[in-house]
RNA sequence: GGGGGAAUACUCAAGCGGUCAACGAGGGCAGACUGUAAAUCUGCUGGCUUAGCCUUCAGAGGUUCGAAUCCUCUUUCCCCCA
């Protein structure tokens, strides 16, 4: 299969260097991504560049995975406004042990030749000599050609340190570094990312006189014009300390059908036919959602495991279900409690229902929900709030017989927004 | 340095002495419909012990029975002339 002609049609092509096609063609290629270890874990967001890795070895070729030790140091400019905060060391290496088994979810490291391998370029920047490095190196890039790129040029006005500025030739060494070692041909990465690897590629040819290749994708832009992997209540990430698995799970069911039908082609590794057969049965039958629910099980299952998908699922049902009220009585506390891992929990002392408590009362002074009466009254009014998937009107009273396995309360505001009171 | 204008709730933006907790729009939240969608329609969007009360219209004073509205000073911003 051609890598190409497989991102055309998914369309996650944005650019790339002429010939890449005909090199591509002539035997296993090896190509790499970077990631910084910017955070303790990897975002939905970095699915992206990681799934372009795993189409790129599905068509036969060798994908690396350079995890950005040494650049994670520098901090890199491009789609930046403001100079950055530097991390720490300990940091960095801290956020690379999380991130590194993240990405060894998604890549075969048993396949012959196209073995996937991570890499970090600590490992080879730790050992240069900074002297030897703008001799060798600095030398090759004018600053005239660096002072161009977009990456530098937008910080002009606010100002760019010399460190974010010496960015890109640091990424150009990684590149020249892969194809001397691994023969990397071929770097791939976002389209903001186009400025560092032609970095590489200039650098490369100035100092080995090879030719390589860049790829970029299109960043992923949703239809309702908000950010990719972002919610109100911030990133989805991949660490299911960070967001649950049922949040992970429930952030792509709840795509629209336009980024669907996009990202089914980016996210699964389904071909072709089997997605066109897929936006046919969920034309015919929209309100089952049938991509949402494809997408939504094969990155669960992949990032989380097959059994936190199942438990996600059944979950879903038991929230978004009609009349499942006494659903909700027949979960054991543990699946409660792994269901609801990750949605805000209020703590309150169990004599306070001795006697039946007001239900403004229990979600304002007792736990806190709402700061205010009149706001928790209004929402009462309008039919917005359930306790335990039961509408409750203002003059509700909680008793301790509510209590599902006689220590918590499912809170609900609207369809969607859950929390879990816990009487000790 | 001289002259003029402006500051209103999350944002934009009305208001020009009482009927102003403050028009309208956007955003947000919720309800109906639906597919846990989109579109549409409806309600809400300062606080409270809610037929009422309290605190708000840059800040501090003042005039008045009564001020977001008038006056004075302060702060900040904009424009014009030097």
């Amino acid at each position: 299969m051609d890598f190409i002609n497989e991102m055309k049609w998914r369309d996650m092509i944005h650019d790339s260097t002429p010939g890449l096609q005909e090199v591509l063609g002539s035997g296993i290629t090896p190509a790499y991504v970077g990631f910084d270890p910017t955070a303790d874990s990897l975002h939905i967001g970095n699915l992206v560049p990681i799934m372009l890795l795993v189409h790129y070895q599905n068509c036969g070729h060798q994908p690396i995975a350079l995890i950005g030790g040494a650049t994670g140091l520098i901090g890199d400019p491009s789609g930046k406004n403001t100079e950055r905060k530097l991390l720490t060391l300990d940091k960095v290496e801290y956020n690379i042990s999380r991130i590194k088994p993240q990405l060894e979810l998604f890549l075969d490291f048993d396949s012959g030749k196209k073995s996937a391998k991570i890499v970090n370029n600590i490992d080879w920047f730790k050992n240069i000599n900074t002297i030897s490095f703008f001799r060798d190196y600095g030398k090759h890039l004018t600053l005239n050609y660096m002072l161009a790129k977009d990456s530098v040029q937008n910080r002009m006005q606010s100002g760019i340190s010399f460190t974010e500025f010496s960015y890109q030739l640091i990424q150009a060494y990684d590149f020249h570094h892969l194809n001397k070692t691994m023969g990397c041909k071929l770097q791939i990465g976002g389209s903001d990312q186009w400025g560092n690897i032609t970095a590489g590629i200039e650098l490369i040819k100035k100092t080995t006189n090879n030719k390589v290749h860049a790829f970029t994708t299109s960043l992923l832009t949703k239809s309702d014009g908000s950010k990719f992997g972002k919610t109100e209540s911030g990133n989805i990430w991949l660490d299911p300390k960070k967001s649950s698995p049922y949040k992970f799970y429930q952030y792509w069911m709840n795509v629209s059908d336009d980024d669907a039908k996009k990202m089914i082609k980016i996210f699964t590794v389904l071909n072709e036919a089997e997605i066109n057969n897929l936006f046919k049965l969920h034309e015919k039958e929209p309100h089952l959602r049938i991509l949402q629910n494809e997408l939504s099980k094969r990155i669960t299952s992949r990032v989380h495991g097959g059994d936190a998908y199942a438990q996600s699922l059944k979950v879903s049902n038991i929230l978004f279900g009609k009349n499942t009220s006494h659903l909700l009585q027949e979960i054991s506390e543990e699946d409660f409690l792994m269901v609801f891992e990750g949605v805000d929990q209020y703590d309150i002392d169990k004599s306070i229902l001795q006697s039946g408590l007001n239900v403004v009362e229990l979600l304002t002074t007792h736990t806190g929900i709402f700061k205010s009466k009149g706001e928790t009254r209004r929402l009462l009014d309008s039919n917005a709030i359930s306790i335990n998937k039961i509408k409750c009107k203002s003059d509700c009273l909680i008793l301790k017989a509510n209590l599902l396995n006689g220590k918590y309360l499912l809170f609900q505001k609207g369809k969607k927004h859950y929390s879990i009171i816990c009487a000790q």
